[in-house]
This record gives C-alpha cells, sequence and structure tokens, in this order.
DNA sequence: CTCCGATGTTGGATTGCGTCCAAGAATACA
DNA sequence: TGTATTCTTGGACGCAATCCAACATCGGAG
C-alpha cells in the first residue's frame, strides 16, 4: 500500500511540509489574506506545484481526514459493516494541520472556508453510507437520514477531539460513541 | 413581510427573472460554461448588477430554499419545536429553478456544484438544529448525530421532491416521512 | 555509459469569480 | 425644484484554478 514511484523525478516537497507552510501563514495573516503563492513560496517551491498536490487550497488541511476518509469509502463498497468502516477513520488519524486548524479556526480567519469543507466532506460520507444502505435493502429516503446521522457523527466526532483542549478522550472512543447515538 | 422599498430607484431585475435565465443557460451550454455575464446579458442588466441580487453564482438556484430555511432557522432560534419548523420549509416552497436544476443536473453539469451547495445547506441547517437541541439540554456531541439525522431529512425530502417524475406526493408528506424516521 | 521512458517541476498565459468603488440614473417626498 | 434614498453600471483589481510546453531528475535497459 505504501511504495509507490520507482523512477521519474522525485518530488520536491510533500503534503506534510506545504501543509506546515500554510498553517503557520494562516496564523500568521489568516487564511483569506493568506495566498498559495504565499504558501508555496514557504515551502519552497513554485505556485504550479502546489496543486501536484492538492486540487484545492482549502484541501491542505484536509489531507489526512480524506485519506482515511476514502479508505472507509472503499470498504463500505466491499459492503464492510458500516460502523466498523467509519470507526476505522479514527484510527490513524493523527493530530496534524486539521487539529490545529479546528482550535485555532477563529484566530486563522477559517471559520467561514472550515464549515464549508466540513460540509462537503460529511456530505460525501453520507452519500456513501446511504448507498451502502440501501444495497442492504433499505429504503432511499430513510438511508439518506440515518446515513446523516452516521457522517455527522464522524465529523463530530472529529471536531470534539480537535477541540478537546484537556478532555482527553481518544479520537476512537469519542467516534465510537458518537456513532452509537446514530 | 413583503413591502420594503417606499423610495429610490426602482429594481431592474429580479431574482426570478435571473434565476430563469441562469436555468435556460445552464440546459444549453452547461454550468461550467455558462458565466455570470452570460447570465445578466440575458436577463438584461449588467455583470456588477448580479451580486446585487445574489453573493455567488452557485446561489442563483437557492433563492427559494434559503428562504424558507432562513425562516425555519429564526424560528428555531425563538425555540419552536423543531420538527415543526423544519416541517414549515416544505410549505410555501415552490418547484422552482432548484427542482428543475436537480432532475436536470447532469444534463446541466449541475453534479458537483449541486452537492457542493447542498452540503454547505445540510450543515447550516443541522449547526442550527444542534444548537436549538444542546439550549433543550441535549449533550453536544449526541445533539451533532441528532441534528445531522434532522438536517440530511430535509434536503433529502427536497431532492426526493424533486425527483418524483410522476410518484406525486407532495413535498410536505415527503418531508414529515423523512422528519418521522430522525 | 548512454539513451530512454517515466515522473515532477516551473513559468507563463488564460479564464472567470467575487470585491470594491465612484459616477450616474430613477424614484418619493418636501 | 431640490434632496435624500435606492439602485445600476462600468471599470479595475486580486486570486483561485486550469492548461501547457519546456525542462529537470530519477531508474533501468541496451
Amino acid at each position: 500500500m505504501a511504495s509507490e514511484s520507482r523512477s521519474g523525478r522525485p518530488r520536491a516537497s510533500s503534503r506534510e511540509v506545504l501543509a506546515e507552510a500554510a498553517c503557520e501563514l494562516f496564523l500568521e495573516q489568516g487564511y483569506d489574506a493568506t495566498s498559495v503563492s504565499d504558501i508555496t513560496r514557504r515551502a519552497g517551491v513554485s505556485r504550479s506545484s502546489f496543486f501536484n498536490y492538492f486540487s484545492a487550497k482549502g484541501d491542505v488541511l484536509w489531507s489526512g481526514f480524506d485519506a482515511q476518509s476514502e479508505e472507509a469509502v472503499r470498504r463500505l463498497r466491499d459492503d464492510v459493516a458500516i460502523d466498523g468502516a467509519l470507526a476505522a477513520i479514527g484510527e490513524g488519524l493523527a493530530p496534524d494541520a486539521l487539529a490545529l486548524a479546528i482550535t485555532n479556526a477563529e484566530a486563522m480567519g477559517l471559520a467561514a472556508e472550515l464549515d464549508r469543507d466540513r460540509a462537503v466532506r460529511q456530505f460525501r460520507l453520507q452519500r456513501e453510507i446511504a448507498a451502502r444502505m440501501v444495497r442492504g435493502g433499505a429504503a432511499p429516503l430513510i438511508a439518506q437520514v440515518r446515513a446523516g446521522a452516521s457522517a455527522a457523527a464522524v465529523l463530530a466526532a472529529v471536531w470534539a477531539w480537535a477541540d478537546r483542549t484537556a478532555s482527553g478522550g481518544s479520537l476512537t472512543d469519542i467516534l465510537t460513541e458518537a456513532l452509537a447515538s446514530a
């Protein structure tokens, strides 16, 4: 699942480096005042390269979550148990740029953008969960509602986990608790 | 709730006219190939004026729903019963540009944009519903999950209603059914 | 060792969204 | 007729995102 490239020019940067540079700048200047050029300049690559790593400026914060989410979607399509696939999102999700952005959302002027991106990701999950439920025999409308609850549980758990100043609690615990109420 | 302006220059267009022009163009050329200038040109106003009516290109389809949604949010803040406030979104929601866009999403090349906008609106609702639930004494995490279900119910109902080719069923009926399963 | 294919990088150009503003036009009212 | 108010318009601007051709750097095959 890991080793990919065998030949060709090596990458001049990485998602992590770019995300780190972006976070610094968001804290210093705010999200809106930070252009993609600013990020790549600090990371030491050209603006064009940014879009080799991310497909949009906002995605820079979501790299880790998206990877986990896509893995969960893959399992859902293989008709694995729903709650199991969703709970697995929590495992292996490190406190990265996203967690930092959530706790410092207002300081970064990120509230609006973060809402948008969260909404999109939650809905993506909802769609996949609902499709899985329909495949399992559920009525489409009901499936959307129940899937909406589960998807909301995932994102709400991530937020609660990031916002825990010292409340402790692993993401996995929060996530299973949230999923249990769905 | 209606009569507003007393003096000043009268408006040269309206949300409805712009939405209609936009729908025509989306059908003819697709969403991406249709610029804001295209829309305003057909509607007979200048590009600048567009943003006096909508705050973004995508909002052109959501005018009716947003009005209903904002009304529901207002009632939620007044601590009205949740399901009642949400069900009221269905009343007075006419089959407008949004319904047309939903049924012709692929023909208009709208799938991606429509997903984004739907996600954002669903999440806006979820946030307000959850806040209302927390005010009512619910635990924040649980509230997000239940609110996620209710918000999903609203949007799913609108989609089911728009997609009904001839399945009949009023939006209100579909909506109450969806909310009942939340 | 050299050539070759594959992979990444870079700068530049392009398009269109969204914002801002100053100037002007059209209304109600005194 | 003036005046305040509301809206329109054109122009300019910054920036996100896309596209592309030229170039750089790797591994491997001959």
